[in-house]
DNA sequence: ATATTTGTGTAACAATTATGACAGATTAAT
DNA sequence: ATTAATCTGTCATAATTGTTACACAAATAT
């Protein structure tokens, strides 16, 4: 287990290496690897294991029959993947995982994961609370779809990056986005012109500035105003 | 003990009466009654309690800046109320929760809940297996509006409804709504004229046929086409 | 350094949907 | 049975967004 580095892996973060050691002994395992491109996991395939990807990136995607494609998640490791879906009812992939790097997976079957539970309550407390952050993730995307216009989910995103700045970076108007025009359009589910033409009016009308990645907040009050 | 009925709730529903009783020796907790439309819990409040609708029923609502307001469930007794949220990190409530008839809820404060987790292992499993469950239904969700086309959202709804239909009712070409024409509206997040126009223009196109709550797909092969 | 790929700004036009408004149908209440 | 409330079908108009297309900028590879 010496091998397997799993600092800041949200469900065993909170366990000492000495603690993980211990949890690990006895379980079934494999760990497999990826190169960019490949597909992890299809949508609609059964989620038999607890997926932690241990090193690389994926991205999630959701995709419609007739092709239309919505990136839902951009994952980087270490993390699980699609781990509130291993104790559903349906345990189905809800989207298609794809790897956005050389990727590495350790891949541990469910019956294995309740043993580690029984093993340790800590670990069983990581995995609620994480899962739980993860329906919150899914409900502010759902509120991101919720809000109509494509001003209003721009002005979402860019005061929702403000406040999550604001913490390392108290009173500052700016920010870096995490995805490029392309990226974010997908992120929206709307087409990728339609976004440029809102940026140029909403840059017109002096409410932010964005050059390459970086935002500039101008009026923050306007923001507020097209989120309704 | 004996005047709470958990009968058909997910989260108790593997457990036999004997085992709840025992479950809920030295436990904290209220109970709380609201009439239809009190509000049970708001948006952006903090999640503090197990709640579980223990008679009556409730809908939970996003709700904009602007007051536009969509319907993300109906939840009918008996049923915990945004359990995914009373372990995350930021414990809110991410809808109002509005009461749509004579309501029971009963609150089981967090720490108290921690104990019983501890002292009952299978209640541990079925609320993981619930809260896995719901990611599911929030992922549906999200599928549903990723669906741009009213006719399309339509088109899932409907072969949905006629899926889950088809368990008790095998080879039907009908199934029964449970929304009515605004509500439905509402639920895809689009206004109600545009929805009204969609449907007389897939009768016209002899897809479907609307009576009332009840729908007869014709075409089963052109409601496919419309998901894309 | 140059070529290739990827990302961005913009435009005209088409398609879809929202808005607001109204009449008729249905359901619930008394 | 009658009234009141809610739901449904429909319309014209406005607003928003998608589509397709192209030129240019930026990043990456050779």
């Amino acid at each position: 287990m010496k091998e397997i580095d799993f600092s800041g892996c949200p469900i065993m973060s909170s366990l000492s290496g000495e603690r993980i050691k211990n949890l690990f002994e006895d379980i079934e395992f494999k760990i497999n690897t990826y190169k960019k491109g490949d597909i992890v996991a299809r949508q609609g395939s059964p989620c038999k294991y607890l997926n932690i990807l241990l090193a690389g990136s994926v991205k999630t995607e959701m995709v419609a029959e007739n092709g239309s494609v919505m990136t839902i998640e951009n994952i980087t490791a270490v993390r699980p993947l699609a781990s509130a879906f291993l104790f559903a009812e349906n345990n189905i992939f809800p989207v298609d995982v794809i790897a956005t790097d050389f990727c590495r997976i350790i891949s541990i079957p469910r019956d294995e994961v309740l043993k580690m539970f029984q093993k340790d309550a800590g670990f069983l407390e990581s995995y609620i609370k994480y899962n739980s952050n993860k329906t919150q993730f899914l409900s502010t995307r759902l509120q991101t779809l919720n809000i109509k216009t494509i001003k209003g989910k721009l002005a979402f995103y860019i005061l929702e990056g403000l406040n999550k700045n604001l913490v390392l970076n108290p009173g500052t108007n700016k920010f870096r986005m995490d995805r490029n025009q392309t990226e974010l359009a997908k992120y929206f589910g709307v087409s990728r012109p339609a976004l440029a033409r809102c940026i140029s009016e909403m840059e017109e009308e002096n409410i932010i500035l964005i050059e390459h990645k970086e935002v500039k907040v101008i009026n923050r009050a306007a923001l507020q105003n097209l989120l309704g």
